[in-house]
DNA sequence: AAATCATATAGACAACTGTCTATATGTCAT
DNA sequence: ATGACATATAGACAGTTGTCTATATGATTT
């Protein structure tokens, strides 16, 4: 196993406030620009920005700059690196297949 | 899926520091008491009390009392629930057994 | 009951976080 | 070029975090 710490410990701090955790889930769904995302709370944009970032330089989301605007996503190698640190971390019982696209 | 995301960011929060990430792991291989996971840290017995106080408040970790040693251990329940939390967030291809001990 | 040992609590403090307002940058349409 | 729009950056600030030292609590041993 990696037991790169220091950076899950940074990705658990990514997903460690509430607001993040929601637009994580939001971006399971489907990518979103930085505006329909900043719709669905009541924070202001550079505060949505500053939350993007955060989320974007732990790698476990994407940006991608299309005109003006900037298309989230979720990257499904963090995503699934992430699961399996976790849940090697926690010896889990628990199998996860790499996904093929 | 049941969507507690205030409670979930919390746990995050605990796995988010380097220090109790290590306790989580080492926690996985076998129960421990405090004073020895103390001795795997350079940090003082105050600083490791906060820190398992803040994973027992998560209820990630059990704390039992055996006179005046304390032993710590993998709550199996929460590590189960967090295992799918984080899956489900994900829409992962994961699928976790449920332990039956 | 006194001494020792394991752990917890209190208080202090520097560093970090999440939020805001104000402003800058970059892109698109006119 | 100008105006409008999407996003980023700067600076400020209150609240939180992780660490320490000093001390308290509670259990075990002598």
């Amino acid at each position: 196993m990696k037991c790169d710490y220091e950076k899950y410990a940074l990705i658990f701090k990514a997903l460690s406030d509430e607001t993040r955790l929601k637009i994580v889930s939001m971006l399971s769904d489907k990518e979103l620009c930085a505006c329909k995302i900043l719709e669905a709370f009541n924070i202001t944009q550079p505060t949505l920005s500053y939350h993007m970032k955060l989320l974007v330089d732990t790698n476990l989301v994407n940006a991608v700059k299309n005109g003006s605007w900037v298309n989230y996503s979720i990257n499904e190698e963090s995503k699934e690196e992430l699961l399996m640190f976790l849940s090697q971390l926690l010896k889990a019982k628990c199998t996860c297949e790499k996904r093929r696209d």
